[in-house]
DNA sequence: AATAATTAATTAAACGTTTGTTTAATTCAA
DNA sequence: TTGAATTAAACAAACGTTTAATTAATTATT
């Protein structure tokens, strides 16, 4: 009898068919509304429009598809920090007003990804994705790190920055508005506004809020 | 045959006994750490030491126990700002500080409740909590709100704050920082320190963290 | 090009566990 | 002696996973 999920295993860089990516999607979607133990493999598979079989047939398991769920996703999460950071005619300061945009970005166009990260983060349930977690975290805070070196060595920078801490407030905000955004929408009476136009809304205040806070931490200026 | 359960629904102001205490703490450390889902009604009965059936007898069923523990423990958890904010000898931005205090020690002192506290808000899956939730955090919107009108009146706060936005980072910093900290213990090499100078550690790294960021965003002062 | 052989994909049904909850009997305390 | 507390056992439902049979697609052979 064929296995495919052993196959899968000893050709890594395959690529999703469309039924595969199917399922992909569907278990991304509920377990970011219903967590991993609260969604079922039926659940899954009801969703994706698949017979319950293919899910092991494919995958292996439930926490195997969780993994490759994670790993293909992480993917299309990754900031693309490299270039722009290594571009030479960008002063400091406008490098890290990108790096916010650009988390800002990523965070709310990838919210459900970003709501299992959460989770995960906070459980520890999983070693893959703990290890996956772990490895962004750490190259994010290397290159982030770099960075505010550069400014400092440039003199627009001041010198005593934490720079883990200056991370857990963008970090934080951003995941904060992000997952309490209905909370959000109400106390400041943007119910009438259309999704799009809400989150439009929510990544401009973003912005203009992390960027003044950055500045006034980061240099000496107003 | 007597139900205790049913019991309780009519005496809604009852205390609880010393094996309830057990049953609700062994449910807030079991759902912080696997989750509602992840946690089976047998792991809390064990890890509080009583019979399964002992859990539907006082509580009536899971889910009705998460509600009594998350009720029992949002007691505690409330800050309590009313007094401290109508000090009338108290500068705006002392208030501001001290409430910041009191964010960083009531959440890093119940990480767990904390833990429980992020995961549902994401998930509004209890009617009951979400309610819960939404009224905590209503009540602490429009004191703040309340504060910051108060210092801009006295003309010590500028005019344009976004209190929503503020109130974001405060939350959003601490909780990253509690939910992340075995990151942010490794990044920052404090391995070495105990479980509770650790715990000391961050509320102090917070503390001025927040403070700074305050202060430059309410006032104009450095 | 047509047919046979082989491999992969798909399915409904069944598997053994675990789940939350209830039962009915028993022990304990007032 | 009466009402409450406690228990082991049982319950049905839901769970993740596997099976074995069937259909579809691909490859090999004539």
């Amino acid at each position: 009898m064929f296995n495919f999920a052993l196959y899968l295993k000893n050709n890594e860089d395959l690529e999703y068919s469309d039924k595969q990516l199917k399922i992909i999607e569907a278990a991304e979607t509920l377990f970011a509304v219903k967590g991993f133990n609260g969604t079922s493999v039926r659940d899954i598979a009801e969703t994706a429009g698949v017979n319950l079989a293919m899910i092991s047939y494919y995958f292996g398991s439930k926490e195997k598809l969780f993994e490759a769920m994670f790993a293909y996703r992480s993917e299309f999460f990754k900031l693309q920090l490299e270039s722009m950071l290594q571009n030479k005619e960008l002063e400091p300061m406008e490098k890290m007003y990108r790096l916010i945009d650009q988390y800002i970005t990523r965070l709310t166009t990838h919210q459900r990804f970003h709501r299992i990260m959460v989770r995960e983060q906070m459980m520890n349930n999983n070693e893959f994705i703990t290890a996956q977690i772990h490895g962004m975290k750490t190259r994010n805070q290397a290159l982030i790190k770099q960075l505010i070196r550069e400014g400092q060595e440039k003199g627009v920078f001041k010198n005593d920055i934490d720079t883990p801490l200056l991370m857990m407030t963008m970090f934080g905000t951003v995941s904060q508005l992000v997952t309490t955004q209905h909370f959000y929408k109400e106390i400041n009476g943007l119910q009438s506004l259309s999704d799009s136009a809400f989150q439009e809304h929510i990544r401009t205040k973003l912005s203009q809020h992390l960027k003044k806070i950055f500045k006034v931490i980061l240099t000496n200026e107003e």
